[in-house]
DNA sequence: AGCACGCCGACT
DNA sequence: GTCGGCGTGCTC
């Protein structure tokens, strides 16, 4: 037998299945999906088996040399979506295939040296192994040995090179002791045992008590002893242990209250009914729900899922990372228990091994995770669910660029199975999709509190600027929040950071501190009082001289969360403020731990960035205020508008959810703008319209694809040089609707030292597309290996800058 | 990617 | 000779 095995060597000349022989004692236990280890040139190579076969093409085939898995990894199913998804975003196989699993089953190399003889080697290697008979390769370069020498030694069979492929995999196992011997032996060994033992007396005289099984470190906690007196009858063979493997589980002591389902109001009936029917007579609709904050969106999710689960089948739920809250988890833990799978970034590697392992072997239904677990290995999907579905976060920024909503539609395709897209501001694109009736729209319209939503502000800063008021706080928003503190409610505001960073200017000359390795101004971090690059590692600290002119004139500018803290405090001195942004919640649970804080009322205003305006649902925020509705307006992103829409509009729901009634300021200086405007008065329909003439007249999507080909190389000349070849190359391969734009330098230059250059692609029907930008850069394959030159291809870019 | 192999110039 | 650097081509 033959297997075909896509193996782990990201190159575009190795992206290609290699066949093996199958050895007898693997013949029946090789199956598609499985993970292998191969021989590929010289070494050893970790590989994924994706087809058995009688035949090869070719006739010197190696063979396989282990099986890393009991059960095949990626199901049929994955196995294909894999090869779609390489494919389709113009990615390695492997790469994909990776991008789907978790990292631990990921091969870790490594290299040994292995000593054969007993006879004397040169010096230097005499000294390399120092008495060993295995020294990890690496050694050699720390030690400085010229590769002639290991060369030679091998040559005469005097020591031999091992290329190992290890696993990652790492289980948590539990370790129990018992007796292993009957009472009355104990008891003889008891009274054997000197009166010095003490310890290990007491620990025979409970195993003579209850000589059951139990766990080591309740042993030791119990007895107030160590694992080494332990270890002692362990030795004298009077206990003995054994290993449980377990799960970690990252809830393991939480509770969750058991929900039942709500009911339904008529609008969420009439939007249920369709979906219903879908999962009962395996039907695949993309369904698009587009409900107002609080419609009750997420009850609608529960119930779909709740058929599901009640047909014996599967459902995947994702959530943005960002709003993966704890509040979040328990709506799911609640209603499905232990039926529950939860995936996100903040799991350890081992955790979301453990989950992913929980989902293989059937012990969940449900999966609720961020864009990744959208690959979860479920053979029988019911329905897929993604919440939130105009986040950008659903589209991963490196390779394979895919986004989870293709994904999971692709997904739903293949199982018959509905998929469900959910938003209180749908994307563009899939608003558009909705209006010509490729997904069914669905539309909530009232609050299920039936609530109104909170009246929204604008306060124009103009105004204020002119008013004499030059700090960022507007009269308006300072009043409010001293108001909503008196009455022991609480205040989010949020800063808009995006594109608004503090950059270091000279007053004096207007020099501003660049990275000196990317054309980005650096950003001003005060807790180290150091200059940061965001784009790469380079850091400096703050200079007390302009390097310019030498003048002392040299500030920061521009506004950090750290920067509003200060002022607020000084505003409004009585207030407890928290605050939450990448540098407060860089720790492990920090998070969650802010997050209950406010919620137990131990501060009265939350300021934070982006990471605020989601999700969060706490039943004494009164008001809501942000700073700078229009701080990413003027970025050059077709899509500014549409982000500043969905932000003011997703922000504005943190307030008044419950019994008390909310306020939204939003400060802007420009608040004719459509989308602030009509975010103020909740008019999705209107923005959409807006927006889409907009983006007719301009040819963006969803009236066009896009695709984006970067090139960058140390070597400016060298970069400009690539660019333009491809730009040539594209407009001869396509047709002539199609438009190629640029080369031009990218919105950021220079990142690490690399000079960047993109040419963008608008088209409407390319089917060649992708097989013509690959051949395209075929042609530099050897300018790639030899020079360092970097060609990138993202088809359907969401982050243009 | 990572490795072997082969060619070349430099050095003891 | 011997050593080390680099370009080339291959991996079932």
């Amino acid at each position: 037998m033959i297997a075909n095995v896509i193996v782990d060597v990201p190159a575009s000349s190795i992206n290609q299945s290699f066949d093996y022989h199958i050895p007898e004692h693997f013949q029946g236990v090789i199956q598609p999906g499985m993970r292998v280890i191969v021989p590929f040139g010289s070494r050893n190579v970790m590989g994924f088996v994706t087809g058995l076969a009688h035949e090869s093409s070719h006739n010197k085939l190696k063979t396989i040399a282990e099986v890393l898995d009991l059960t095949p990894v990626l199901t049929d199913e994955l196995l294909e979506l894999g090869m779609w998804l390489a494919e389709d975003t113009l990615s390695l196989y492997i790469t994909a295939y990776q991008a789907m699993l978790p990292q631990v089953l990921k091969a870790n190399y490594k290299k040994e040296l292995e000593r054969l003889t007993d006879a004397s080697l040169p010096n230097q290697l005499e000294s390399l192994f120092a008495g060993r008979l295995v020294v990890p390769y690496d050694e050699l370069n720390d030690a400085g040995i010229g590769y002639h020498h290991v060369q030679k030694a091998i040559r005469q069979g005097d020591i031999t090179v091992h290329y190992l492929v290890k696993s990652r995999v790492t289980k948590k196992r539990i370790t129990y002791i018992k007796p292993s011997r009957d009472v009355h032996l104990l008891e003889e060994a008891y009274n054997d045992l000197s009166n010095r033992a003490k310890k290990q007396k007491e620990l025979l005289a409970y195993f003579i008590q209850q000589p059951e099984e139990i766990k080591l470190n309740s042993l030791l906690k119990k007895l107030g002893t160590t694992r080494s007196t332990v270890n002692t009858l362990l030795e004298k063979q009077l206990l003995e242990t054994s290993q449980q493997e377990i799960y970690r589980n990252p809830y393991d002591n939480q509770v969750f209250e058991r929900t039942e389902a709500l009911k339904l109001t008529d609008e969420q009936e009439k939007t249920m009914d369709p979906i219903k029917q879908d999962i009962k007579e395996e039907r695949h609709d993309v369904f698009l729900i587009h409900g107002v904050t609080g419609s009750g969106k997420t009850e609608i999710y529960l119930q779909a899922i709740q058929d599901v689960i009640a047909k014996g089948e599967e459902a995947i739920v994702l959530v943005p990372e960002i709003s993966l809250t704890p509040q979040m988890v328990k709506r799911f833990k609640g209603r499905f228990g232990s039926s529950v799978a939860v995936m996100h970034s903040a799991l350890s590697n081992g955790e979301k091994y453990d989950e992913w392992r929980r989902i293989q072997q059937k012990d969940v239904q449900v999966v609720v995770g961020a864009r990744s677990a959208v690959f979860a290995p479920f053979e029988n999907l019911g329905v897929l669910i993604i919440d939130e579905e105009h986040e950008n976060s659903y589209k991963q920024e490196d390779q394979p660029r895919y986004h989870a909503r293709d994904v999971a539609i692709r997904r739903g395709r293949h199982h018959q199975c509905p998929v469900i897209l959910g938003s209180a501001t749908p994307a563009l694109e899939s608003y558009a999709r909705a209006q010509k009736g490729v997904y069914q729209l669905a539309t909530l319209s009232k609050r299920t509190n039936n609530k109104a939503m909170p009246q929204m502000e604008l306060v124009d800063m103009r105004h204020e600027l002119h008013a004499g008021n030059r700090s960022m706080f507007s009269r308006s928003l300072k009043n409010k929040v001293e108001q909503c503190i008196s009455r022991g409610e609480q205040a989010v505001l949020l800063l808009n950071r995006r594109g608004y960073s503090t950059f270091v200017m000279c007053r004096e000359c207007g020099h501003v501190k660049e990275c000196p390795h990317c054309d980005i101004a650096l950003t001003f971090h005060k807790n180290s009082n150091q200059l940061k690059c965001h784009y790469c590692s380079y850091e400096e600290p703050m200079p007390t001289y302009c390097p310019s002119c030498n003048s002392e004139l040299i500030r920061f500018f521009g506004t950090g969360t750290q920067r509003m803290e200060e002022a607020l405090v000084q505003l409004i001195p009585q207030a407890r403020i928290l605050r939450m942004d990448v540098d407060t919640t860089r720790r492990k649970g920090a998070h969650e731990r802010l997050l209950n804080q406010f919620a137990n009322k131990e501060a009265d205003i939350l300021l934070g960035t982006q990471m605020i305006a989601k999700g969060l649902d706490f039943e004494n925020v009164t008001l809501v205020g942000v700073l700078t509705a229009d701080s990413m307006l003027h970025l050059p992103d077709f899509r500014s508008a549409e982000k500043t829409f969905q932000l003011l509009t997703q922000v504005s729901g943190r307030a008044g959810r419950h019994e008390l009634p909310g306020e939204v300021i939003v400060q802007t200086y420009t608040p004719e703008h459509y989308s602030i405007e009509l975010a103020s008065q909740y008019d999705y329909v209107r923005f959409y319209q807006n927006e889409m003439r907009v983006r007719k007249t301009f040819q963006y999507p969803p009236f066009v694809f896009l695709a984006l080909i970067t090139v960058s190389d140390e070597n400016h000349a060298a970069a400009a040089r690539a660019a333009q070849q491809i730009a040539k190359g594209l407009w001869q391969s396509v047709q002539t609707e199609t438009v190629v734009l640029g080369p031009t330098p990218s919105p950021i230059p220079r990142m690490k030292d690399r000079y960047r250059y993109q040419c963008m692609i608008k088209y409407k029907n390319e089917p060649n597309l992708r097989s013509s930008i690959h051949r395209l850069i075929a042609q530099f394959d050897d300018q790639m290996r030899k020079s360092n030159l970097q060609i990138t291809v993202d088809m359907q870019p969401y982050q243009l800058i």
